[in-house]
DNA sequence: AATGATAATTGGAATAGTTCTTGATATCGG
DNA sequence: CCGATATCAAGAACTATTCCAATTATCATT
């Protein structure tokens, strides 16, 4: 993770390999464009988006990054029922909260010290690779 | 809720009404089969499943009968990554542990007393409606 | 039991998101 | 520079699901 910081978009420095993985310029572009949308977009939000900067990528090209990405641990693939997937680089555990009302997704941290081992009764001998947690709601001012 | 005891499960008795749906021949035999079946099968599962009993029902009457169901909140729709939708008749809030090796969904219980709340830090106001929680993993000998 | 109104079912067509295929292009190691 | 390998592009193909229009079943009322 070299991203510096996300309050000055245009100056991600994205290094020519990630967790061995190469990057090629396309992969460079969908990868800067996670980092700067961090409204977890769908696929086709980011071929638009990254049409600007390479007007030839197709759509094929985007979906393949974004999987090489996901395959590397670079960014983290999130599911909404049977909505379109999206993709989120926050690599820290977190779930997500999607606010019926605006269509927003909010990330969710745990709380510190919580262990998900304290919360459910995860069946004995069970090893986890991977946890979504998704929440679906409103948000009512207060 | 009215069934009887879900070890005899050819004597599952099923009202004509339940949560203001009207209980056709259609939807019974679907929401027989989740009784039956608490593997989370696939609405091609039921499918195939409720075939044997009616042999003229359509995948799309499946699919509709599903909804219906998942509407009135008598059965809960399932979503792991982009697969099929599966379906469950467990109504207590519970979350899934997909094991990897053998494809089996397991249910996961919170532990009691356990509020989503304290557990992870929300957007303040957030009202949630619908938790999904779904865990990938190995199921190791111990 | 017949009637009209409403809801459910069917089968097939349509859709949307994603993956696959094939040939062209770029990149790497030597 | 050269061959081997990886990536890309464009469009076709695929899959799960939804939609549509026509038929059939059910309900409430008489």
């Amino acid at each position: 993770m070299v991203s510096k910081t996300p309050e000055h978009p245009a100056q991600i420095e994205i290094p020519d390999e990630i967790s061995g993985l190469r990057m090629t310029r396309q992969r460079q572009e969908v990868y800067r464009i996670l980092q700067q949308e961090r409204n977890h977009p769908t696929a086709n939000d980011v071929f638009m988006r990254v049409k600007e900067r390479l007007p030839h990528i197709s759509l094929a090209t985007v979906y393949n990054c974004l999987e090489a990405l996901v395959q590397h641990g670079v960014i983290r693939q999130v599911n909404f029922e049977r909505e379109s997937s999206r993709y989120c680089p926050n690599l820290s555990e977190h779930g997500h909260f999607h606010d019926a009302t605006t269509g927003v997704i909010h990330d969710v941290d745990f709380k510190p010290g919580i262990n998900l081992a304290d919360v459910l009764n995860l069946p004995p001998g069970a090893v986890i690779d991977d946890v979504e947690i998704t929440l679906r709601g409103k948000l009512v001012s207060i």
